[in-house]
Parts: structure tokens; sequence; C-alpha cells
DNA sequence: AGGTTTTTGAA
DNA sequence: TCAAAAACC
């Protein structure tokens, strides 16, 4: 009987530059390429951050086949799956990337009581541990932890790991499981092809325009790489060996700030998982206190108007939209959305959190946590509270065309330009024209903005007033 | 990674 | 009188 080594694998769905698939096939007389299906993952992941995930895994199954070998699927949770391999092949050596959630450092610590776990890096470039202020804590501002950051050197193409070109084999006998069915997504298909070739094609043209055009909802300036980050069809250093390649090629200090601008981004990303790996209370509530017991306001109906789409602001609206019929939403989108529901809706931001988790294919607890904590002003390096978008005006700098509008809101698409940004605005003679009529064939606003803002400046400000009240007494 | 109101200073 | 800048939220 040989030695058999499990990777494990959870959001490394690759196999090229696999630090954890690299250390388990070393010194393997068996391999097995392994999914535990948790029941967290078919329960309460996004519909489609699921199909996703599984059809990300019936295309590694294909891989893995031309390899010999084969993906071995398991039903969780954890520890039982492994305890029924660990009955069945006698002594496994596991191998699973460090991860950094609550959920999985809490399953990893319940599992390494029964079986030791090698736990390489690769979630992020740099372990949360790693970037630290001089006298050990963690950062809770992005620039100074930013500029740490960068002191480090970025890889090269040569600190990548090339995917094997064999494997070792799997163990006789072993049942290889079964994937459940998944619905593909057209928007996202979850191939390592299409992985590779987005981040190629962002990395050799978009890239270089993606500070002037990132904000634009109306064209592609994104990369739209996302969920492949997330779990992993990419891995995070191969994103970043792509852009300083880019950056290294270009000529002038414009370009070369485009291509800062989207590195920065991807910096974003590991300064969250750092927040939530030292800070997991903010998955509970606001990282600054004094925003601790805002007032938010009880309005189920109001949260559902966001949810659907029908808030009557087009924008947010388009947004909204985009979420529900795709799984993702662009980047300033959900600054918007998240704007709205905060500051417009005075609503907990926790419901917007969990709705975005419920409908992201992307969704991931650091990213989407920092980023309603920032848009809600509670968290670290937050927008100033009083920083409330107006949908109206961030509607017209970024979607100077209504395009955006036109395609997700289509009741307003035969309006002029200026009547999709403001539906209110046009005459119902003239709205007749169009086959339009307000009200019907499009919600009115469900709350007036101006209010809107004086209602929230004042929630806040006396949120605050009470926090130092209570401090000093 | 903003918006609104007030002030300023050049027509 | 108006647009840009500054101040304030």
């Amino acid at each position: 009987m040989g030695h058999t080594q499990i990777w494990w694998i959870r959001r490394d769905i690759r196999l090229q530059d696999n630090q954890t698939l690299d250390a388990a096939r070393q010194n393997a007389d068996f391999l097995i390429p392994l999914f535990i299906i948790e029941p967290e993952l078919m329960q309460q992941a996004a519909p489609k951050r699921r199909d996703f995930i599984l059809a990300a895994l019936a295309d590694l199954d294909r891989q893995l086949r031309d390899l010999g070998s084969r993906l071995i699927v398991r039903q969780g949770p954890a520890q039982q799956a492994l305890q029924a391999l660990s009955t069945q092949l006698g002594e496994i050596s596991l191998f699973a990337h460090e991860d950094y959630s609550p959920f999985a450092r809490q399953r990893d610590l319940n599992v390494s009581q029964f079986f030791p776990i090698h736990h390489p890096e690769g979630v992020t470039l740099r372990h949360p541990s790693a970037i630290l202020k001089d006298d050990g804590n963690p950062y809770t501002v992005f620039t100074p932890y930013k500029n740490k950051w960068y002191e480090s050197p970025i890889p090269t193409p040569a600190d990548c790991l090339p995917a094997p070109n064999s494997l070792p084999p799997l163990p006789q006998g072993l049942d290889a499981g079964q994937l459940p069915e998944a619905q593909a997504s057209e928007h996202f298909p979850a191939t390592s092809d299409e992985a590779q070739s987005r981040l190629q094609t962002f990395a050799d043209d978009g890239i270089q325009r993606y500070q002037s055009l990132r904000d634009r909802m109306d064209l592609d300036g994104t990369s739209r790489l996302s969920p492949y980050l997330r779990f992993g069809l990419i891995s995070i250093r191969e994103a970043f060996v792509e852009a300083q390649i880019a950056y290294h090629q270009s000529k002038t200090t414009k370009q070369r700030s485009e291509i800062r601008t989207w590195m920065d981004e991807l910096v974003w990303r590991e300064f969250y998982t750092a927040i939530l790996y030292h800070f997991p209370n903010v998955m509970r509530g606001a990282f600054r206190e004094k925003y601790q017991n805002i007032q938010w306001r009880n309005a189920p109906d109001d949260l559902q108007a966001w949810q659907d789409g029908k808030t009557g602001y087009p924008f947010v609206d388009a947004c909204m939209r985009q979420l529900a019929h795709t799984g993702w939403m662009h980047n300033r989108g959900r600054m918007i959305a998240a704007s709205f529901l905060t500051k417009d809706l005075l609503i907990n931001w926790q419901e917007g959190e969990a709705w975005f988790m419920a409908n992201l294919v992307d969704g991931d607890p650091a990213a989407n946590n920092g980023g309603w904590q920032w848009s809600a002003g509670t968290g670290t390096d937050a927008a100033p509270y009083f920083r409330i978008f107006n949908p109206v005006l961030q509607g017209q700098k970024y979607d100077p065309e209504g395009d955006y509008i036109a395609h997700w809101v289509p009741e307003l698409k035969h309006l002029p330009v200026k009547f999709r940004h403001e539906p209110w605005k046009i005459d119902p003679a003239e709205a007749k024209k169009y086959g339009f009529k307000y009200g019907s064939d499009y919600p009115k606003q469900i709350v007036d903005h101006k209010f809107a803002r004086q209602r929230t400046l004042k929630a806040y400000s006396e949120a605050k007033d009470s926090f130092f009240e209570n401090q000093e007494g």
C-alpha cells in the first residue's frame, strides 16, 4: 500500500500555478483531487455562485481526466467525509490551501484535530499577517497598508508554477462520487480556458485604460475577472504577474498609472481579506463602534423594492436588475446601490450585505463586508457618513447616454436621455408620444433623495453623539 | 471612491 | 451675474 495524498480543493479550482496541488503531488504514490460539497455550499451560497463552482469543477474534472486522474466528490461535513476516506484508504496526508474567512478557519481547526493539514498559501499574494504596522498591529487604513504591501516585490512569470503534465494515480477502487448538475452561465462561463482568455485579453488591452474607463457603467472598462479570482480559476499571482508585465511594457507615466489602478484594486482584495482575518467581528456589526447604534428603519417594502430594482431611481434599479439577472454588478454600481440602501432608505447595511451574498457569483465575505461597511461609513477607512451619493448625478456622470439604464430598465429605453435619468420630469403629454406613463410603466420614487439625505445626516450624527455621551457617562 | 451650500472673484 | 473654489455636512 502506497502513500495517499489528498489535494483538498477549495477556492483553487485550477491546475496551473497551484501551490497546494504542487505540494500534494510531491512524493505521493496516489493523489486524490478531492472536492467536498459542504452543506453550507449547497444551502447558503447564491444559486449562481454554486452553479459557477460546480461548473468550474466539472471543467477541472475534464482536465484531470486528460492526465489520467479525475475529480473525486464527497458530501460534507468535511470532517466526516475525510474520516470515511481515511477508513477506506488507511493513512492519508491532507493538503489544503490556507483560507482566511471565519467559517474556513473554524472548519480547518476542527478537521485538524483529526488530520493534520498542510496549508500552502495562495488565496492572497501576501498572507494577512505578513503586512503589519511597525508596532506589529494590523493596518486599518488602506493607503499605508498599500504602501507597505508594495514594498515587497511582485512575482515574475518564473515564479508561477506550470500545470503538471502528469499526476500520481488514484487509489484502486475509489468511488468517484458525483457532482450535482449545474446551470451554465452565459455571462461567466466557468472554465479554465475562459478564465485564461479573460486575463490575457484584459492584460493585453483593457488594463491600459482601466483607470479612465473603470467607472463607466455603459462601457466594458473592467476585467470581469472577479468570479475567476474568487474560486481560483486563475491565481492571484497570475493576475499580478500579468499586470506587472503590462506595467513594465508601458511607455508613459499615464499608462503605468492606469495599470497601477487595477493592481490597487487587487490590493483592496488583500486588504479586506486581512481586515476580516484580524477583525472577525466585522461580520457581526460596525467596525467603528460609534456607528454601531444607528437607528435604522425597519422598512420591508422599501427593502423589497430595492431588491427587485423598483425604487423609481433608474440607475439604482438598473444596478439591482443586473445583479439579479447576471449575478454580477459593476463596482461603481455596488457603491451606488449600497449608498442608496443605507443612506437613502436608511436600512441596515447588513441587509444589503446578505442580499449581495445571496446573489453575487463572486460573493466573498471579506470583500463584500468591507465594501458594505465602507459604503455605510461604519468600516475601516470608510467613506465619511456625509458622503451620500446622488443617484441621479451618478447616473448622468457614469452613464452619460443612459445606455446602461436603457439596457436594464427597458421600460425607459424609448425616452430621451434626460428622462431616462429623471423619468419624473417628463411632461405627461410628451410621455404619451413615447407610449410611456410615469407611475405605471415605471414606478414612482419610493423616497425623495433630498429629504432622505437630511434624514440620514441626522440619524448618523445622533448615533455618534449618543455614543460619545454614553462614553463620558 | 461626494454632494450641497456658501463664498469668492472675475466678468 | 455666474462659475469656480472653498467650506461644510
